[in-house]
DNA sequence: CTTGACTCTCCAGTTACTGGAGACTTTAAC
DNA sequence: GTTAAAGTCTCCAGTAACTGGAGAGTCAAG
């Protein structure tokens, strides 16, 4: 299978495959031309990648969890414990971005939004310090 | 004022403040010895980057909300419009960070995480493909 | 035989910085 | 007066995870 096969099977794009190949994380046999080929493990190895990458994973936690999905001795529990990692970053990614949110949208719903010059929200960020924390 | 000292003002890095000089974002004087050197207004300027990033603004909507400020003929309805387009932005990101959590947490729910290599958390990720959406 | 599609490598750019090397200046202590 | 520490300067490289493009080779169809 060529690369642009498994693009197109994995939703991946070219460019990111051969990236995928150059930093070792799924690597392809080479044919005669030097062209780039796929087997189906392979295949499978990309939209696993694909996957974790879809739910955030980076691509060293993706490396973790491709060395454990190979491995026949791994213990559910060290993927449960990776992936609960991940969801505990998410979850930090998301209470601050809530807490942003709520700050902002605080200054936009006090601004009037007409002609004048006259703004909450540049008051709002000239402020001298955040009393939010 | 010494980068140093704005520094310890503001609570930017100095690395960050001479990243901000370099790009034009906030520039100052140099002294005789090269070194530079920063009046309040300027102090201002960075303090108010400074919360803008906090609040998750790109260096370039900094830019033009800095522009804003500094603008005697600005309305208020353009700091606005900026700052809305900004929370729709914060808004999308929680929506697909919510996504991807929900998505990954029930994963983990479903893996019972004890010492056998059987695991949905990795079944999943390998499925062909990803039903909710 | 040529055209178009596909592949290859290599280089640069993206964002918003951070770290470090090597050199200079200023400040404080002795 | 000297010296050591701290502060500043510029420049280069690296980060994450690619994307875009140049220039060249390869393959299949008409």
């Amino acid at each position: 299978m060529k690369i642009g096969d498994v693009a197109k099977a994995t939703g991946l794009s070219i460019k990111s495959i051969r990236y995928y190949h150059d930093i070792g994380l799924v690597q392809a046999e080479r044919g005669d031309n030097g062209y780039r080929e796929y087997n189906s493990s392979q295949l499978e190895a990309l939209q696993f990648v694909q996957h974790c990458r879809e739910l955030g994973f980076s691509i060293e936690e993706c490396k973790d969890l491709l060395q454990l999905k190979h491995d026949p001795q791994r213990c559910a529990s060290d993927v449960k414990r990776l992936a609960s990692e991940h969801l505990k970053v998410l979850e930090q990614r998301m209470a601050s971005l809530a807490d942003l949110h709520a700050e902002l949208s605080e200054l936009v719903n006090q601004c009037h939004g007409g002609d004048s010059p006259d703004c909450p929200i540049i008051e709002g960020l000239s402020g001298k310090s955040c009393c939010h924390h």
